[in-house]
DNA sequence: CCTACCTCACAACAGGTGTTATGCAATTGA
DNA sequence: TCAATTGCATAACACCTGTTGTGAGGTAGG
């Protein structure tokens, strides 16, 4: 227990480090420094360097996982879908940071096939989220009954994965308050897809 | 000229090690191993890494640009509209490749604000380029008169991505001919979403 | 021919990398 | 209380990195 928390730690100055400079520059040393103290507690948790990226990209399934179902604990209905949504886009720090991790994880598993086999994974289980809370809507009859939920949470997911990258890319070097702005006019056209796409009646 | 196709032929060879070996890996060294010579024309023909690395990068957008010009080679319409879209699909082998090093140097510019700006400087060029087609649609009446053509070339561009993205991790470990299924899937999506949102009447 | 210049190979450099071994407290368990 | 284990610092290791300098061969211009 101990033990574990003091995985968290490291993987939470991992990440920290990767954010603020990059996961090219994401080095021991610099995770010791972030963490502050030496290498020896890095190597002492984490057998190899690929271990720890493991561990980082796994708290980073973790982290969304996490975030849809604290979304999921409002009342069913479309707004609730939205907020399960919501997860992915950069609407606070917390969502920016591990929008920026899965971006810097997902350009380092190209040539890397069992990373990406690892964000195959965590795909995999996001859309099964995202599916049964399209098939609970749809048992409501909140959803046309013509519509699949497995190819409709694909769908979605496409989306908003599309508006998080691509409000991460036009909120760079904007004020907080210019982002927040851009952000939301993202918001407003994820909420505009999804309710043509998938809202009965 | 002959520089600038030795220049290219180097830009080459690295964008054939990112994607074989990933971005991190690509060192001068495996670019000129690759190009099957020294590091000695690596360094003739780009002063630092990241002279190489910003041409590679603006490669990229010129590969994307010109995808997309060259599907408006056919008459203006809702198929063309989606032709351009797809250039960003990973629909064969050149456009795989494009998106896998379009990826690699996002997940790269994290962290690196000077490079995310050229991300966001190209995402320009791009919306600019799909706004002028939906306008060309617009003034033929071929889209909604309602329609913004700016927000809707970013909502496109977003859901094509999110789609690309997708499919890039989706088709991973998968054959040739089971890509192609996965791949094709996407793109009825992406019609789809592209005729219910855009196209009028 | 001879002088530039372009193209490239090769070698060396200082610095950073992941990894490993060693050793010293502190804590735990019997 | 003694032994064993955990937690961590320190140092050293071999390797790989980007960068730079030197020089050789080849080619074009006068």
């Amino acid at each position: 227990m101990v033990q574990r928390d003091r995985r968290h730690d490291v993987s939470e100055a991992a990440w920290r480090v990767i954010v603020r400079e990059g996961l090219d520059r994401t080095s021991m040393r610099a995770i010791a420094h972030e963490l502050g103290c030496t290498t020896g507690v890095v190597t002492h948790y984490f057998r190899d360097k690929q271990d720890l990226i493991l561990f980082a990209l796994h708290q980073v399934t973790q982290a969304l996982l996490q975030g849809m179902q604290s979304a999921q604990q409002q009342p069913l209905g479309c707004d609730r879908l939205v907020a399960v949504l919501l997860t992915f886009l950069p609407l606070d720090a917390e969502r920016q940071n591990i929008l920026r991790v899965w971006v810097a994880f997902l350009g380092y598993a190209i040539g890397r096939p069992e990373l990406m086999a690892e964000h195959q994974r965590s795909a995999g289980e996001l859309r099964a989220l995202v599916m049964s809370e399209l098939q609970a809507l749809q048992a409501a009859q909140h959803l046309r009954a013509d519509i699949d939920p497995a190819v409709e949470a694909n769908t979605l997911l496409a989306l908003v994965n599309g508006i998080g990258l691509d409000s991460l890319i036009q909120t760079q070097g904007l004020s907080p308050v210019q982002q927040q702005q851009v952000v939301q006019r993202y918001v407003a056209e994820l909420r505009y897809c999804a309710s043509i796409r998938a809202i009965s009646q």
